[in-house]
DNA sequence: AGTGTTTACGCAAACGGTTTCGTGTTAATA
DNA sequence: TATTAACACGAAACCGTTTGCGTAAACACT
């Protein structure tokens, strides 16, 4: 077993002392030429290679950035993560993921054992239960600490972050008028509970939309359902009982879920009846009809958050006291697929 | 902005040396309980917590464990990743993770990056392209270096370490015997290029579990799909040109897929033609009909990967020359829904 | 008073680097 | 020959902790 040779080692071995060593493999022009090929040579032999530990602990630098997020098996969030990932090698940092699981402890745990010197900043996404609670306290204290901290998806007002979403309201707007173009009357919407802000984000798009065309709200075309256990009678007894001919979804699995529930009620899609969900995920292309869905464009925002991220990480020698936050709004595009009539 | 304290900021406010802080909030027996309460006071009051950089330094563990997979944008890495983290969690460990891509180049990079003391140790599944090259110089250097691998799913012969994987041979060969005894003969077999051994184990079931019913093989019944992009024309004709009465996939994907082909053609699912794919993902919840799959056990396999590694990490003292590696192999299980006919 | 024990704490090395500053040697210049 | 600049390298501080060891002070005992 060949241990990791440190720059001691070389030291020793080549009767120099550890300083010089250390300018000799950067090249420094202190350091004499003999010397330096010496123990270039012997470094690239042993495969030098730095403890990146060790750096870290000198310039208070990790190149790591911690990302938390609440579920890691889903479509969205690893698009995200992607995007960020990708973004962040390209920059030579490393992920570290830490999982919620739409806890508010779970969150408030793993900021703290990261936050001690192990990322030099975040990237997150609430869990549902912190904004349930509207307890930002654990952000507060990082920002405090000046470490840098990007909000995507779900964010807060609360905090002063840079943040990076996608204009929920916006598309589920454009969505449900693209519907209402299309002659749809009674068009339904299929949403989470209220306290995850991007579902009543959607929502009030959809409420929106509605009223500039003069329909009112009917309560009986809206389905609350749970964000995880499936409650499958509630969703068959409203394609049975309520009179529908088109249904935004606040994400994919309620919409494919919905559509076949509908279909084995007799309904045509789309003739009878049209489907838009949100998240266009692996769910969206596969389903049958294919499903018209709005793409969140989570990779992009990946990307977009790290670059934030990690412009604010770099540019330390900042004026401290007054910064300057963004927040990033991305478009969400629509993909239309099969289960919309076509649109003009 | 609070920074964060250090020892050398309480020790120099309470006029003591570093070293009588560290052991005052250690609680040692060395120092008496007046200076002991007062430092554990002032901490608290500052909420000092140790730097783990430091930490790290001092007795040469990260606790983090690196994690690197081809995809992240794919269930069944999600759901392993999703038993790594927990496990890893639960004992106090952070998972950094880097994504190769199916290529070799960045599996070798993010392992050199990560392996100069970012990390007390890797899990990982190797990437097709790896797979393809067979090529593993990178693998064996980490282990001669004495840091811990773990690899799982997309396993090699050609290194010695703790392994864990389904069956997948036999998960295929149990699967296309039931096929059988449901009175199916003529059963294709939808797989990608062989390169990726897992397709080439199932491909071995399927064999066997014929050869077994004394069926020989048709090469028409077989057909092979790039593993990214689609090739819908080749499956189009695939099930338009061929007698099939059941088919065996190797991901779900491709099940879907070919499923609803297979509907566009007239088949009639599971009288026809019954499809079983693998990895129980999302697709095989929410497809129509509901697909029979062979569930991997992703988290299970991830917490059994995690707990292999720390076990290896925290056994430091072990008798360095005569490892012995174990290869945990876990039975696959068949989740039976719609696309097949009951089965006994 | 002299010796032995505790008690309670500080010093310094160590982890593996980086970097500033100093210094001995040589060579060039006056 | 004396002065000085250039060169090539080493010593040491530092990043934040941990920990073995030394020791001054206080107390007990003979």
């Amino acid at each position: 077993m060949k241990k990791k040779i440190t720059l001691k080692h070389i030291a020793r071995e080549l009767d120099v002392s550890i300083s010089t060593v250390s300018k000799a493999l950067k090249n420094s022009e202190e350091i004499g030429r003999d010397t330096k090929d010496k123990v270039q040579a012997f470094a690239k032999l042993y495969n030098y290679k730095p403890n990146n530990i060790a750096i870290s602990l000198k310039n208070k630098r990790t190149k790591n950035i911690g990302v938390i997020i609440p579920d890691i098996v889903h479509h969205f969030f690893t698009t995200v993560f992607r995007g960020i990932e990708k973004h962040a090698n390209a920059k030579g940092y490393n992920v570290i993921v830490c999982v919620s699981d739409e806890s508010f402890d779970k969150e408030v745990i793993n900021m703290e054992m990261l936050a001690n010197g192990s990322i030099d900043g975040f990237i997150m996404a609430l869990s549902g239960e912190t904004q349930l609670k509207n307890d930002f306290n654990h952000l507060k204290e990082i920002t405090e600490q000046g470490i840098p901290l990007v909000l995507f998806d779900r964010v807060t007002d609360e905090i002063a972050c840079d943040k990076v979403l996608i204009d929920d309201k916006e598309a589920a707007y454009s969505a449900v008028k693209k519907l209402l173009a299309a002659g749809r009357k009674r068009i339904a919407l299929v949403t989470t509970e209220d306290f995850l802000n991007v579902s009543s984000k959607r929502a009030e798009g959809y409420f929106q939309a509605l009223a500039e065309a003069g329909i009112g709200i009917d309560d009986d075309l809206i389905l609350q359902l749970p964000y995880h256990q499936q409650d499958e009678e509630k969703s068959e007894e409203f394609f049975k009982s309520t009179q529908i001919d088109a249904v935004l979804c606040v994400n994919e699995i309620f919409a494919v879920r919905c559509m076949l529930i509908a279909q084995r009620n007799g309904y045509r899609v789309p003739d009878d009846i049209a489907f838009i969900g949100f998240t266009d995920g692996i769910l969206s292309k596969y389903a049958s009809p294919r499903l018209t869905s709005v793409d969140q464009h989570g990779q992009k925002m990946g990307e977009i958050a790290a670059e934030m991220l990690i412009k604010r990480i770099e540019q330390e020698e900042d004026v401290e006291g007054e910064e300057v936050y963004r927040t990033e709004v991305l478009p969400a595009t629509l993909i239309e697929r099969e289960s919309t009539p076509d649109f003009l």
